[in-house]
DNA sequence: GTAATTGAATGACTTTCAGTCAGTTGCTAC
DNA sequence: GTAGCAACTGACTGAAAGTCATTCAATTAC
C-alpha cells in the first residue's frame, strides 16, 4: 500500500522533527530545566503530540543522545577507514574521541546521563536497548582494532583486547570530564595542562601495550620510557 | 552566654539530623525520587523547617555527599598514616579508593552529581564552595604523596604529581563506573573481569611513573613490562 | 459525491512536588 | 506576667510531567 507506506514515512519525519526541537532545547536548557512545553513550542506541536511519539521526556532526551552517539561512531569508521598501518589507526581513535569532545560538546555531557543510573527512572525498554546497542558498536570499533593490532604482531598478545578499550577509555573519558568543569582549576592552581596530559598518558599507556618490535618502530615520547 | 551556645550546638544538631534523615531517603529513592515530603516525615519535622537549614533539595543532597566526601578523605589519611614506603602508601591509595567504592557505593554514586554540571542548577555557592573545598583537600593527598615520591626518588623528576594524580584517579574512576552498572555485561559478553583490569592497568600506570632504581626495587608485575 | 471510519493532533485537566509564608508555639529576658 | 524572638508548622502556590475526551482531516466504502 503507497499510502500505508507514506504514512510510515511522515510519521517517521515527524519524529526527527521532535528531536530536532528536544535537541535544540536540551542544549539550551539542559535535560533539568528543558520543559516539554518549550520542546512542543519549538516544534510547532501540542505536548500531547509529543508523548504520541515519545514515552517520556527522558526517552526523549535519550532519543537526541542516540545521535551524538551516532555521530561518534561515523566519525570512528571514518578514522578506522584508510589505509595507515593498526596503530596509526588506534591514535586516530584517541585524537577522534578527542575532537568529538571539542566538536560535540553537548552530546558528550549527554553521555553523563547515560552512566548515571541514578537518572534511568523514566526510560523506556525500547530507548534503553537502543542505547545499548548504539554504545555496543562503538566498543565493537575499539575491541576489533586492537585485536587486529594483536594479529599483526604490533600489541602484545597477553592482552585482551576489551580490557585495553576499557582501559583506554577510561582514562581519556577520565580527563575529558575534568577538562570539561575543572580546566581552569587545574591550569590556574595545579599548573596543569589538561591537554597535555590526556596526550601523554594516552601515549604512556599505549606503549605498555606494545611488542618489543612495535616500541622499536615508534619513537619514545615524553613519561611512557 | 552559655544559652546561646547551647542553641548553637542545638542548631547544629538539627542540620545533622535532618542530613541523616535525608540520606536514608536518597539512598533509598535516589536524587530524582525522593521527595522533601519524605524527607520532612523521616526528618520528624515539617517540610518548611528543611528550608530552614538547607536551601533546596539540591543543597541537602550536596549535604549528603559533603559527607561521603569526608568518610574518603579519612580513608585517606589513614592510608597515609603508616610507616611503609611511599610507594606502598601510594598503591594503598589505590585500594582504598576501590575498598570506599565497594563499601559507600551509594556515596560514590552521588559523585557523579557533582561531576555533572548539568545538574547544578539549584545549588548555593556555599554549598558548592563546601563541595570544592572538600574535594581540594582529598586531591591535596594524593599530590603531596606522588611529589614525596619525587623526593624520595622513587617516582620520575620528570613528572608532574598533579598531572600523576590526575591520571590516575580518571582510570580507576572509569573503571569503577563501569564496574558499578555494566559489570555482567563485562564479563559475560566481552570475558573482561573489571576488577583484574583496574589492578592491572593501575600498576601499569605506576610502574611508567616510578625511577629505573624503584623499578629494580620493585617487582615486575603482568602487564607492566 | 457523500457518509462512515480511522487515527493524528489537541489542550484543558490532573497530579505531583519544590519551595513559600502567614501564623503558631514556646523559650528567654526583664 | 508579658514582650520579644526564634524555631517551627503546614496549607498554599506555581510549575511542569503526563493524560484523555474531543476535534478534525484524511481515507475508505458505498
Amino acid at each position: 500500500m503507497g499510502i500505508q507506506e507514506r504514512k510510515e514515512r511522515e510519521k517517521e519525519h515527524r519524529r526527527e522533527e521532535i528531536l530536532n526541537a528536544a535537541q535544540s532545547v536540551f542544549f539550551e536548557k539542559g535535560l533539568q530545566t528543558a520543559t516539554m512545553d518549550e520542546i512542543a513550542v519549538a516544534a510547532e506541536l501540542s505536548k500531547g503530540t509529543l508523548y504520541l511519539y515519545y514515552k517520556s521526556k527522558e526517552d526523549l532526551y535519550l532519543g537526541v543522545m542516540i545521535r551524538g552517539m551516532e555521530i561518534l561512531h561515523n566519525m570512528f569508521i571514518e578514522a578506522t577507514s584508510t589505509d595507515e598501518p593498526t596503530l596509526s589507526k588506534i591514535k586516530n581513535l584517541g585524537d577522534t574521541y578527542y575532537r568529538y569532545f571539542q566538536e560535540h560538546r553537548n552530546f558528550f555531557r549527554m553521555f553523563y546521563f547515560f552512566q548515571n543510573p541514578q537518572f534511568h527512572t523514566q526510560v523506556s525498554p525500547e530507548m534503553m536497548s537502543s542505547c545499548q546497542l548504539g554504545n555496543q558498536k562503538i566498543w565493537k570499533i575499539v575491541i576489533e582494532l586492537i585485536q587486529q593490532g594483536i594479529n599483526e604482531g604490533d600489541i602484545r598478545p597477553d592482552i585482551n583486547p576489551a580490557e585495553c578499550a576499557v582501559i583506554l577509555w577510561a582514562n581519556s573519558n577520565g580527563i575529558m570530564i575534568r577538562m570539561d568543569t575543572q580546566q581552569d582549576y587545574f591550569k590556574n592552581i595545579l599548573g596543569v595542562d589538561l591537554e597535555d596530559v590526556m596526550q601523554k598518558s594516552g601515549t604512556m599507556l599505549l606503549q605498555s601495550m606494545l611488542t618489543d618490535s612495535a616500541k622499536r618502530k615508534t619513537p619514545t615520547i615524553s613519561y611512557a620510557s
